[in-house]
DNA sequence: CCCGACCATCTTCCATACAAGATGGACGAT
DNA sequence: ATCGTCCATCTTGTATGGAAGATGGTCGGG
């Protein structure tokens, strides 16, 4: 059941040779095998995993429409710079449908709503214990998902995670220990108030939340200035 | 510089037969000359346009991608129905986007900000007296990106406008006068509210704004049965 | 020494050919 | 007459070849 859930990603359905390399491709983009500004091409990634032009061709179509790559028509493929405005922008979006998700548990929610989160808390904070930084953001992942379900707009959350893309390149530059135990304590939070049926608190705690990415992105940026897009001034300083 | 924001509608830049299929089929498909359940083949498409396979299937892709196509692996594919859910869930993200974003522009918005809507405003009304629906939904959709625009946001709508198609094929279905009247007067709300710089008020007025496509679901579903997905009981009642 | 034109090379894009699987109707056995 | 089987036909997925265009280095002229 619970591979039930995590399966369906919309048009992966199908198990072809296209699918494998966006998934392979994805994975290498968000962990910065491939790093920003990287060129490229189909032969390139057709030789390297050892397939014909097409599927790999059909895998730069999928991704650049989810905005990880720059197909520039006759000159190179590129992986996306991050953009730190389409960042910020991405966070708008998930701050603005994840507020009105907990809105709407905490309004409707019940004790066994509040038990479900807190299952998964406990998971999170063994998982930190375990030192398992990989199941620790499945499980983040998870939480958020699941108020979505609760919510009734878990194709929403499919919508966010997608776009939550541009913030994982960020994230996967800044992990942490104390970052882990700050967002259990949050998530606390966020559960308690749901469970209590406080809308407002459940907002506000949801907005702490997610404000975090704020303050690690100018972290990052002036970390991996070379990772970013140039924000206003020149593209190019030469 | 103003070209430079509505330039990059990320993937459109280059100017391939694909893409113009893409646009083709996706007109085609809102204005319902394709409709729900209707199936098509790629060699079809692409005997009709005179073109060669090849583009069909990657604008099938793009088109699977944004939710209008089900591409089924070795059968065929088909327009998808409409999911009575889907728009539900679609009406949530846009709400749940544009509530925020007129949140941030009464707050931050000054006497011009006003002056600028009133302007579409009245544009509208113009359309309107001269009966151009299509010039009626066009400055519609420029109403409320410009509100984004001017929270800053321009990429988030990009995002509405994307899955707004669920929604726009709903429209479609139900068109009239008395529909425009009614948006334009609560235009005049929101943009009254903005200038005004009352947040609530604002938010108060974009939901009931949005809140309109609820009413209008229940109807088109009981009209066009056959447009929309089986929801809850069985796929196909033999 | 510096600048402009040319060209080999690389890229994506499109066309075509073949492969594998699913469908629906015809056909034959019971 | 009814049911099961087979097969022509359609579908998408993959491979390969050629075309148009952009790039960057090289070469020649000033």
């Amino acid at each position: 059941m619970a591979a039930e859930v995590l399966q369906p990603v919309d048009e992966a359905v199908s198990d072809t040779i296209a699918s494998r390399i966006v998934a392979a491709l994805r994975d290498e983009i968000v962990t910065l095998k491939l790093k920003p500004g990287d060129a490229i091409s189909e032969s390139d990634i057709a030789a390297r995993y050892g397939i014909s032009r097409q599927p790999a061709r059909e895998a730069f179509i999928r991704l650049a429409q989810q905005g990880l790559l720059l197909i520039r028509p006759k000159r190179a493929t590129v992986v996306k710079k991050i953009s730190a405005d389409g960042v910020r922008q991405s966070r708008f979006i998930r701050e603005s449908i994840e507020v009105e998700i907990v809105r709407r548990v905490a309004a409707a929610g019940g004790p066994e709503t509040g038990r479900a989160l807190e299952t998964i808390i406990a998971d999170q904070e063994e998982a930190m214990r375990a030192d398992d930084s990989n199941g620790f953001h499945v499980l983040d992942e998870f939480f958020h998902r699941t108020l979505a379900r609760l919510a009734g707009v878990e194709y929403a959350w499919q919508l966010i995670d997608d776009h939550k893309i541009q913030l994982d390149r960020v994230r996967y530059l800044t992990l942490g220990v104390a970052s882990q135990q700050r967002a259990i304590a949050e998530h606390k939070v966020i559960a308690a108030a749901v469970a209590a049926g406080d809308v407002t608190g459940a907002e506000a705690a949801m907005r702490a939340h997610l404000a975090r990415a704020e303050v690690l992105l100018g972290q990052t940026i002036a970390d991996h200035p070379d990772y970013f897009e140039a924000e206003d001034g020149e593209t190019e300083p030469a």
